[in-house]
Order: C-alpha cells, then sequence, then structure tokens
DNA sequence: AAGAAGGAGATTC
DNA sequence: GAATCTCCTTCTT
C-alpha cells in the first residue's frame, strides 16, 4: 500500500509501456481526469490493471491504496419508512420502498451521490437513484420505486450510496420484501396514495414524522433479529474496521455482540455461505491482519490485495477441529486458507451482495476471517464463545422460502438443539458444513467452467493452464506467465510451497494454498463419494438441477446456450455478469458482456474471444430457434425460445 | 461507441 | 457436417 506509486515493479512497468490499445489508454486518461491527475498513466495503469480495467473499480483501489485518510462520506441506515418487518406486499405490485438515512459523517456529502443497485434482488428495473448532498447529521428519506416479483416468496435485495466517482460508502441498505398473495402493504400504499403525497422523491426530506407505513418498533425488533442493525450493518462495521473506525460505531458493535443472530436458509444452500458475514470487534491485531499485514511473497499481498477482489467472500476451504468436519484432519487447508485470508484474496464473487467489489470498504480479508474464526472457535470468540456476535447467512438466491432460523442466543445461552449441541455450536456446525458446501460448489463451478476435472493429480498441462488462468482471474494473482509451463496435475501437485514461490515469487504461495484446497477438496470428495471425484452426479439439490444443461461431464463440447444457462443458474457467483430478468419465459440480461465473454473463451479455450463474436454465435442461435431477442428489444438482452 | 444483425469463409471436433 | 469462430459491413441506439 505504502509507495504504490513509487516502487513500481520493473516488471510493471514493461507492461504497462507495453499498454498500447486505445481502449486501455482512453481508461487511464479517463481514470487520470477522475483523479484530478493526481496520478501518472503507469500509476493509472497500475491500478486499473489490477482491477481488471474496471474504471471503478481502480478509483477504489486508489483511494484504498493511496489516501488511506481520505475523508469518505458517511451514511447511516436510520429505519426503514415503508416496507418494515412482517408486511407482505402482493405479487406484481408496484410500491414505493422508502429508507430513512442520515450523514452520520461530519462533513457534507459531495454533489453527485446515488444510492444504487448492490445485489440481491432489483424488485423492478430502477437501479439507481440520486440523493441530494446531506449536510452532516442530517436525515433524510430516500425512496425507490419498485415492482414485488410475480411468485410469493421472501426476497431481499441491498443498495449502497455511491459517490460520482464510483466510491461506495455507509451502510448497505435492504429490502426485505415478503410476497403473499393478498399482501396488504401495496394495497395500503396504493390507498395512502390518495392522501398523501407519495414519496417519490429520492431526496425528499423528512418533515414531520411523516411515515404512512412505517412500523418502527417491528423495524427495531427485526433489526436485532438478524438482517439489519440499528446501528449500521455488517458491512458497516467490517468497513469501519478497514477503513475508518468510528468509536461509535466500536461501541455499537460491541453492545450488539450481546447476541448472536443466525439467519439459515433451510434449504441450506451453500451458496449462501459466501455471503455469511458477521459483525465481530475485531481485535485490533485482527484488524491490521485485514489491514494487510501479511505479504505473502512480499509485493503479491499489495498484488493480491486488491480491493477489486474484496467486494466477496469465498471463504475457501477449511478443515474444522477433527471429527467436526467432514474434511481431512492433516489437511493443508487451513495453511492454505490463511495465507489466502492474509493475502486478501478472494475470489471474484460478483453477485453476492453488496458489491460493487472495489469499494475500499469492504475489506475481504474481514471476510475471509470472518469464515477463518467461524470455522476455528477455539481462535476466536465467534459464535460459541464470543461475547456475542451477529452472523447473517444471506437468503438463497431462489427466493421462494427464506425464513428465518434466528438463533437469539445470548452469550452464555446453554440452549441446547438437537443432537446434544448447545444453539451456538449447532449453528456453528451448520455454518462450517455450509461453508465446506460452498467451497465445494466453487469447484464444482469452477470445473464445469473449466471442463477439468476435480481432482488436480489428473490434470493435464493444458488443465494445468486453465487452473491457473482461472485462479490468477479470480484471486487477482499477478500472472504467473510460463512459470508452469509443461507441468500436468501430478507434478504441480508434487510441488512444495517452496516450489511454487520459486516458480511464482509473486503469488506462488498463494497459488500452492489454493492447490492445497482443491487438493484437500478432492480428498474428500474420494471420501465420501469414492471414485466420483468429478462432481458429474450433482449432489445438492439446486446445483446444476437441469440435466440437459450439464454437458461438461458428458463428453460433448459445450454449446453456448449451455454455458449461458449454466452460468444463468449460478446467479450467486456469476448474476453480476449475466441473469435473469424473467426467468419463466427466458428472458435474460448480460450485464457484463465482456465477462461473459471471457469467462465463453476460457471455457472453450479461446482466448480472443469478445462479446463480438459471442454475440454472433448467440444470432446463430436465431434461425434454430434456440435464443432470440425478446418481443420488445433491448440491448444485451436475450430469449431462449424454449425456457425451461 | 457499443450493440445488433447478418453474410461469409475458416476452424474445430 | 454441425457448431462455432472470426472478420466484416451496415444499421441502430
Amino acid at each position: 500500500m505504502e509507495g504504490m506509486d513509487v516502487d513500481l515493479d520493473p516488471e510493471l512497468m514493461q507492461k504497462f509501456s507495453c499498454l498500447g490499445t486505445t481502449d486501455k489508454d482512453v481508461l487511464i486518461s479517463e481514470f487520470q481526469r477522475l483523479l484530478g491527475f493526481q496520478l501518472n498513466p503507469a500509476g493509472c495503469a497500475f491500478f486499473l490493471d489490477m482491477t481488471n480495467w474496471n474504471l471503478q473499480a481502480a478509483i477504489g483501489a486508489y483511494y484504498d491504496f493511496e489516501s488511506p485518510n481520505i475523508s469518505v462520506p458517511s451514511m447511516s441506515f436510520v429505519e426503514d419508512v415503508t416496507i418494515g418487518e412482517g408486511e407482505s406486499i402482493p405479487p406484481d405490485t408496484q410500491f414505493i420502498k422508502t429508507w430513512r438515512i442520515q450523514n452520520s459523517g461530519a462533513e457534507a456529502w459531495p454533489p453527485g451521490v446515488c444510492l444504487k443497485y448492490v445485489g440481491g434482488d432489483q424488485f423492478g428495473h430502477v437501479n439507481m437513484v440520486m440523493v441530494r448532498s446531506l449536510e452532516p447529521q442530517e436525515i433524510a428519506d430516500v425512496s425507490v420505486q419498485m415492482c414485488s416479483p410475480s411468485r410469493a416468496g421472501m426476497y431481499q435485495g441491498q443498495w449502497r450510496m455511491c459517490t460520482a466517482t464510483g466510491l461506495y460508502y455507509g451502510d448497505v441498505i435492504w429490502v426485505i420484501l415478503s410476497v403473499e398473495v393478498g399482501g396488504l402493504l401495496g394495497v395500503t400504499q396504493q390507498l395512502s396514495s390518495f392522501e398523501t403525497e407519495f414519496n417519490t422523491q429520492p431526496h425528499r426530506k423528512v418533515e414531520g414524522n411523516f411515515n404512512p407505513f412505517a412500523s418502527p418498533q417491528k423495524n427495531r425488533q427485526s433489526d436485532e433479529n438478524n438482517l439489519k442493525d440499528p446501528g449500521g450493518s455488517e458491512f458497516d462495521s467490517i468497513s469501519k474496521n478497514t477503513w475508518a473506525p468510528a468509536p461509535d460505531q466500536t461501541e455499537q458493535d460491541e453492545n450488539r455482540l450481546s447476541q448472536n443472530s443466525v439467519n439459515l436458509s433451510p434449504s441450506s444452500h451453500a451458496n449462501n455461505l459466501s455471503v455469511v458475514t458477521y459483525s465481530k470487534n475485531l481485535s485490533e491485531d485482527q484488524t491490521s491482519l485485514c489491514g494487510q499485514q501479511w505479504k505473502p511473497g512480499g509485493q503479491s499481498a499489495d498484488t493480491a490485495a486488491s480491493p477489486s477482489s474484496m467486494g466477496s467472500a469465498s471463504p475457501g476451504l477449511s478443515p474444522g477441529p477433527p471429527g467436526r468436519l467432514l474434511l481431512p484432519p492433516d489437511s493443508a487447508l487451513r495453511t492454505g486458507l490463511e495465507k489466502a485470508a492474509a493475502a486478501g484474496t478472494g475470489p471474484e464473487r460478483r453477485d453476492w451482495s453488496p458489491s460493487p467489489p472495489a469499494t475500499p470498504e469492504q475489506g475481504l480479508p474481514t471476510f475471509y476471517l470472518s469464515y477463518f474464526d467461524m470455522l476455528y472457535p477455539e481462535d476466536s470468540s465467534w459464535v460459541a464463545k464470543g461475547p456475542g456476535a451477529s452472523t447473517r447467512v444471506e437468503p438463497p438466491d431462489e427466493p421462494e422460502q427464506c425464513p428465518v432460523i434466528d438463533s437469539q442466543a445470548p452469550g452464555g445461552s446453554l440452549d441446547l438443539a438437537p443432537g446434544g449441541l448447545t444453539l451456538e455450536e449447532h449453528s456453528l456446525e451448520q455454518v462450517q458444513s455450509m461453508v465446506v458446501g460452498e467451497v465445494l460448489k466453487d469447484i464444482e463451478t469452477a470445473c464445469k467452467l473449466l471442463n477439468i476435472t476435480a481432482d488436480p493429480v489428473d490434470w493435464s498441462p493444458g488443465n494445468v493452464q486453465k487452473w491457473l488462468l482461472w485462479t490468477e482471474h479470480q484471486y487477482r494473482l499477478p500472472p504467473v506467465g510460463k512459470a508452469f509451463q509443461e507441468l500436468g496435475g501430478k507434478e504441480l501437485c508434487a510441488m512444495s510451497e517452496e516450489q511454487f514461490r520459486q516458480r511464482s515469487p509473486l503469488g506462488g504461495d498463494v497459488l500452492h494454498a489454493h492447490l492445497d484446497i482443491w487438493k484437500s477438496a478432492a480428498w474428500m470428495k474420494e471420501r465420501t463419494s469414492p471414485g466420483a471425484i468429478h462432481f458429474c452426479a450433482s449432489t445438492s439439490e439446486e446445483s446444476w438441477t437441469d440435466s440437459e444443461v450439464d454437458s461438461s461431464c458428458s463428453g460433448q463440447p459445450i454449446h453456448l446456450w449451455q454455458f449461458l444457462k449454466e452460468l444463468l443458474l449460478k446467479p450467486h457467483s456469476y448474476g453480476r455478469f449475466i441473469r435473469w430478468l424473467n426467468k419463466e419465459k427466458g428472458i435474460f440480461k448480460i450485464e457484463d458482456s465482456a465477462q461473459v465473454a471471457r469467462l465463453w473463451g476460457i471455457r472453450k479455450n479461446r482466448p480472443a474471444m469478445n462479446y463480438d463474436k459471442l454475440s454472433r454465435s448467440i444470432r446463430q442461435y436465431y434461425k434454430k430457434g434456440i435464443i432470440r431477442k425478446p418481443d420488445i428489444s433491448q440491448r444485451l438482452v436475450y430469449q431462449f425460445v424454449h425456457p425451461i
């Protein structure tokens, strides 16, 4: 972090000098302009490269690295004005969601800030509303016009304030929607609209006690129970730990530690785990660890800890206490995780939530520590014995069912869950097994996308290269180039960490750690289902349920339409690249054409793949009756002719 | 400028 | 030969 612009690696400088594409030049100039020309082009290129040439992410990275003391606006969620906890809404109903928020900082917000949809369900087409610059401590209501989904169930979406330069700040605020036939809220709102001016102006100032729909009591209770907390979301507490700790917040966090709050979907989709977060009063040493105290391979820590990878949390596989988890007791996973955690390398899970990933406040290392702590209760005071912590497990991607298991257990509770475990232990076990499941799913997904087996030992040199490319990309590792060329899986697995480091001084140890995770996962899989390591037979209920789509193990080359469905079936992992607009009708939208093309290129081993080519292939489906443009044609929106 | 549409030859399996 | 991949032109947003 320190001296980033001073001591740029000569190799990187060389790379920068070779960056000749117009696109990159444009990005560099735009980046430079947005930063007020504080940074030279090489420095701009560094941050852009680090963030996969995502301008917004690069800006976040820059502020994180270069300006730790920069004043970031503060925003605290005050309460839900409309759509409080326990209120239901009928399907397909327009409504206004209003939050009450406060500028909790000491400075007025900069002009041009907005509230942006960052994850979960969007409920309609609005994904952003401009918000007036609030003065310090000023409270305002922000409203968004939304429409409830057509199917009953629990839904949730996340929104967050964002500056004009793309810097996310403040609490992640939530829309929790219970859609029920006969739900009253929409009716209430509609009726109220006759009497009361609708709160549609996003920056309407609060006047008096105007709040036709609020149920503050319920909201408050709901906050304490689970999904939100009154003083700020879990993200906020994390962000404050990693960004700009506020004494008040710390105090609040400590106070909040008197409860454990675990929301688990009964379906226990392991995917949920990627968004496990918890409010924890991180000790100073933990916080400093989050701050990249541990630096594998010197510079790699800085590189790998790119904030671009921070907005996500995939735990990596971890062994637990022997006998408690299904992991090999002698697994090297802990080491691997520890390093991955400390390096701040996290898979680029852009869907889970308060993305985008590159906000400086979302310290991925913190998330990793979260998992790490969870899996090692003896090392931490998390659920089992902490003075308290709040853990949140997101509702599933398919939100038809989202009951909440609320383990509101005050510290020291000895409530017994079935099996004689304390409630905390029970929750911990649930979380642990979900973490494991999550990692297995990550690996499974990678296997399918890369068309490789799960067991690294079986990899051909080509597979190894794919895996390396994938891991570099996912974890933002410096490219290893030809360092592992010609190596097969066996050779790779036989290599020590030191050998990894020798071949790739900048990220070899992290690569080694991730390979360990794969090895252990394969080991585990073999133990549980001998001879079936290839994830062909999905065991989870939601994983690749559409068998016609799952061609990766059939030996047949995958079709583009199948690949697209694969991505769509994994909104948890790829929702930021491609997502359903209307699953029933098969209408989907490519949100990030470049990334989808890139994934397709990886899958087909076509490095030169781009959206132009991919879209041409999609268009070939028009006459075959596989994909078409929807009736109302929109850019990047397509429709499967025969939806599932 | 990016995306959409579609022609046409090349490539891969 | 099917299914892209690649390159291209033209048009639209």
